[in-house]
DNA sequence: TACGCTCCAGAGAGCGCTCCCACACCGGGG
DNA sequence: CCCCGGTGTGGGAGCGCTCTCTGGAGCGTA
């Protein structure tokens, strides 16, 4: 059935115009009642469904948004947090009644052909940007394009609408709750510095560290990239100056950092504590079980798909800046729970 | 720049008509070869872009294509299987010139609108389907519908377009591997028999073991939904029957088996021989390093992209099947490397 | 010189929709 | 009785493109 009928086909069979069927189908008031049950009964039993090619032709929009994940994390998507990511993303559009297109980039080219290709062909509202890193010249290209756009993640310059989770704030809190268990030797996995995520995850420790009087140690301190390796890597590097807590900035991190702990026969919590950053469900299943900063990554895709529509149809116009609550998870890799201290979230 | 610019507009800057613009963007030969330079030109200052929505309402193409992942395995999102399907079916599209919507579905109400919101809407030129179950709602109503489809994995149903891996000559390369290697007691961690992964891959082992005068004993024989949760429990009611080898269909199966049996402290190889199947590269990382059957995941995607647009563009028309070879990975897991017995791959 | 051919460019129609305007109809007030 | 306003409906224009048709220019041939 419902085989490229148009407006007109829908009309013929009701016995009125076109443009009355379109004001039907539009939910527009001045229809007749009676008319309008008599369109409604042929578009329902034709199974007529508009055209929206030509809709957004006249409208202009076409109810799509994309979403691009660039070609550097492309090994990186394993990541769960982008399966997390898009999960919110498409949940959040498939409520709101657009589509999602998907641009997963294999390489810079890939990503210089999207500007032309899609965005000023005309087939996006909007577009999410995920993972920019420092100076992104995809980022500087769409920043000063026509469509709206809403960044993931903190980008490194102004006048851009983004959302991020609260890395600062969660960094802090981690540290917080190390120095407020008694722990004095406090290490630092950091996340890349070329990495506004990293850049905020570690001032925010250095600075809840601050808060209790206490200072990182250069010694202390190891970078990794996010992965499971690099933190088993800078854990390595740290054990011989006998941190008496570290902090991962990402659970995959810090789960690497069990495994050398594990190796060099040190027990977690008993000799030393750790606490990760992201909240990925593989973290409640280690062993030990990985106290974590939990970020809301899902519901952070959901809000991002509705500021760029608010930016979409023009009910917010200037840059918009918003930040996801992120959240202290008690486990067992901080010796909290034996301690019987308070879990206070400050 | 480059604002809402038409036809009309770089006809007028370059002094030709509408029509001999759209004929020098296309390729048509047909153009003077001074016109097309001069029209070119303001084509390439002006930074030009044809509208695809007005092109699409002309031509009845839209150059989109839906890939549709079902609400039950929703929550196997961060199966890495999907990532990695995603990733081949988005090149193949870039590659192809045409973008890519992914409907991602969280309930039945949200499958059930696809088809009216964007099937019949015609912003789709084609569909993937994957993962239906057997007598799958979603792919009966889709299959009578008017744009071509394309299925990964196999469908229980006839005339439509499906690409699949060779899981049930996987399945038998498993079966005569472990039997080549002289193990006789051979049970099967089975995939669900509500898939026809797990009908293809049980009953290819059944028949690589009938190939070697082996049978399945009942006992030996526990079936699980490819999660590694799973795969753990089935290895716990093998146990006690005293396999010497086990299928299990799955690579998060096999690791599941594994941990079972290291915590009953039965030794891999050593004591009982353990195969998977996908070849994830987590299976190479786990303690044996796990032998398995490996299926080109991304070349799936890939291939079930290209399907669709031979259909799209009418170059096939029939249904059309096609099936990706397997591949045996010989690793640690069924002591095959210690035997030095030849790694056939049959 | 006249004719036919090829080559190239422009004009028109139309894809299916929305929006705007015109107009018919009806009832009430002057 | 006419005029006015509101209500409901139809028709036209136009979104930006592609495709077909028409026709002028330039050339060769009889």
């Amino acid at each position: 059935m419902a085989e490229n009928l148009t407006l007109e086909d829908i009309g013929r069979l009701a016995g009125v115009s076109r443009s009355t069927v379109s004001r039907v189908i539009n939910g527009q008031s001045s229809v007749n009642p009676d008319v309008r049950a008599r369109v409604q009964a042929v578009i329902d039993r034709t199974g007529y469904t508009p055209n929206v090619v030509a809709r957004s032709l006249v409208s202009g929009r076409t109810g799509v948004i994309g979403l691009v994940i660039p070609s550097r994390v492309h090994s990186l998507f394993e990541d769960p947090y982008f399966s997390r990511l898009i999960q919110g993303i498409s949940s959040a559009t498939n409520k709101a009644g657009n589509t999602l297109s998907l641009f997963l980039f294999e390489n810079e080219e890939e990503e210089a052909a999207l500007y032309p290709r899609v965005v000023a062909s005309g087939v996006l509202d909007g577009l999410i940007l995920t993972a920019t890193r420092m100076a992104d010249p995809l980022l500087a290209r769409m920043a000063v394009g026509e469509i709206p756009i809403v960044v993931v993640g903190r980008p490194d310059v102004e006048g851009v609408s983004y959302i991020d989770v609260d890395n600062r704030g969660g960094a802090r809190m981690a540290a917080l709750h190390l120095a407020d268990l008694g722990y004095q030797r406090i290490g630092l996995i950091g996340a890349p510095t070329s990495t506004t995520a990293g850049i905020d995850r570690t001032s925010g420790f250095i600075e809840g560290l601050a808060l209790r009087g206490l200072a990182l140690h250069p010694d202390l301190r190891a970078d990794g990239n996010f992965s499971r390796e690099s933190g088993y890597a800078a854990m390595r590097r740290l054990i011989p100056h006998r941190p008496d807590a570290v902090f991962a900035a990402s659970d995959a991190m810090a789960a690497g950092a069990l495994r050398a702990l594990r190796e060099a026969g040190i027990a977690v919590p008993e000799e030393i504590a750790i606490i990760g950053f992201d909240g990925l469900p593989a973290s409640e299943r280690s062993v030990p079980a990985i106290t974590t900063i939990r970020q809301p990554v899902t519901d952070t895709g959901a809000r991002a798909v509705q500021m760029l529509n608010d930016l979409v149809t023009g009910e917010t116009q200037r840059p918009v800046v918003e930040i996801m609550p992120v959240e202290l998870v008690i486990r067992e890799s901080c010796g909290a729970l034996n301690r019987s201290i308070p879990a206070e979230q400050t």
